[in-house]
DNA sequence: CCTACTTTGTGCCTCCTTTCACAAGGGCGT
DNA sequence: ACGCCCTTGTGAAAGGAGGCACAAAGTAGG
């Protein structure tokens, strides 16, 4: 039988909530960077690009930061939002995967800089076993439940060609890990219990294409009729 | 072998239907490969990972491709996908910001396979202007304009620091672009009839840390007691 | 040809999400 | 101190999405 929680109802931030935090985060995190003290609903909305109603009712979700007349105090919202999201708290990542992706992951700063700390790199390859990437040395794929268990993995990124993902993912399960992201294209099969998100580069080229032929009966761009001026 | 006659339906196809399409082509082109000449919706939704139900749901707003008692004949679920999803045409695209995402976007084989073409790669950096990657020459942002013009590019992928995001987006809206895959840490503004899509890796990771913090009797709660009692 | 079986397509119900609209709450000027 | 004005927080309504369950439609077998 399952736990005995039919309906995991304990403190109900819906997922689409859930989803927006970050974004609202980033945005203040800049107004904050540029010496902003307050913020409205309504500026704050503009900035994350939503609906000011629907950031005010994502907001309330975590209790009631605002001042009525004022808006929200920029450091004292950055604060509620990151200890919600666990922010405060230290997450170890392992890259599988170190071809072109991988490496522009290791790299990307955005990682470091929000309580997210990239512990290890591992690859099949042994042509990229033993590189420097990133300031790490990437280990061969054989240790991955070794380097999970050093060092205290949490989340694991599969960077790895579709056919690998799912072993990978697999091992990744094996070892006590619980939250994957997959960039592999394919769908990942995991055991109740652990979480998988994927980010998929060409579903979304995908979706791009669908909208893009509908606007205009398709094909290349549309009809450029004010091109000459408009330049 | 010819479409018989591509029943035009009613052009009204969800949004969450749109997005879970190119899943189900996916898992149709594995299936065709190995072979499979026909497949229940049962067994497709298996294989993309959705409920059946929602599958069938799915498929009936393309029309009615299926055969009952039978399954869907997986080439021609294929080929009425491909083209509602405008993928029988081809799609010219160009990259902004050839860093370590930009490099590894270029050299990503999927693009190509499925009706999406790399026609132009750009950055400010004179170091990496004239550098051949992904067989393609970069070249310098100050020719997006015209590059778009002269190599009909109809999507425009952004991978440039998040400072630079908005003023290449406003170039390419400006250059008669409609849709833009953003990979930018930042909200874009676009005018209406633009379609703006995003890809946000440090996101994703926030939302898993949020679910994983959970997971793990939370940490921290403060103030938080499950509120068991009736108020 | 008729019956039994399989699988699709969809009506209906429920849940989640978004949006509207406004009362309640708090600061600020006078 | 007081009332005006601004902004939050939230009921309620509307819209979209998900999933069950079943009739319709087609195949296979006798």
């Amino acid at each position: 039988m399952t736990p005995p929680t039919p309906r995991p109802r304990e403190r109900g931030i819906p997922e689409a909530t859930v989803a927006r935090l970050p974004v609202y985060l980033r945005a203040l995190q800049a107004l904050n960077a540029s010496g902003t003290p307050t913020i409205s609903s309504e500026g704050l909305a503009t900035a994350a690009g939503v609906n000011s109603a629907k950031l005010r009712k994502d907001l309330s979700y975590l209790g009631s930061y605002g001042t009525r007349g004022v808006g929200y105090d920029v450091e004292y919202l950055i604060y509620q939002i990151s200890r919600e999201l666990g922010l405060t708290k230290d997450w170890t990542v392992a890259i599988v995967g170190i071809g072109n992706l991988g490496r522009a992951l290791a790299n990307y700063g955005g990682f470091g800089t929000r309580g997210f700390r990239i512990a290890a790199l591992l690859d099949a390859d042994t042509a990229v076993v033993g590189r420097e990437v990133a300031g790490l040395s990437v280990r061969h794929i054989d240790t991955l439940e070794e380097a999970v268990k050093m060092e205290k993995v949490s989340i694991g990124v599969i960077a790895t060609p579709a056919a690998a993902a799912q072993g990978v993912c697999d091992r990744f399960v094996g070892a006590g890990v619980t939250s994957v992201l997959n960039f592999a294209p394919v769908v990942l099969n995991v055991p109740p219990g652990v979480d998988v998100r994927k980010v998929d580069l060409s579903i979304e080229l995908q979706i791009l294409a669908f909208h893009e032929q509908r606007k205009n009966g398709g094909h290349g761009r549309p009809g450029w009729i004010e091109a000459a001026e408009g330049l």
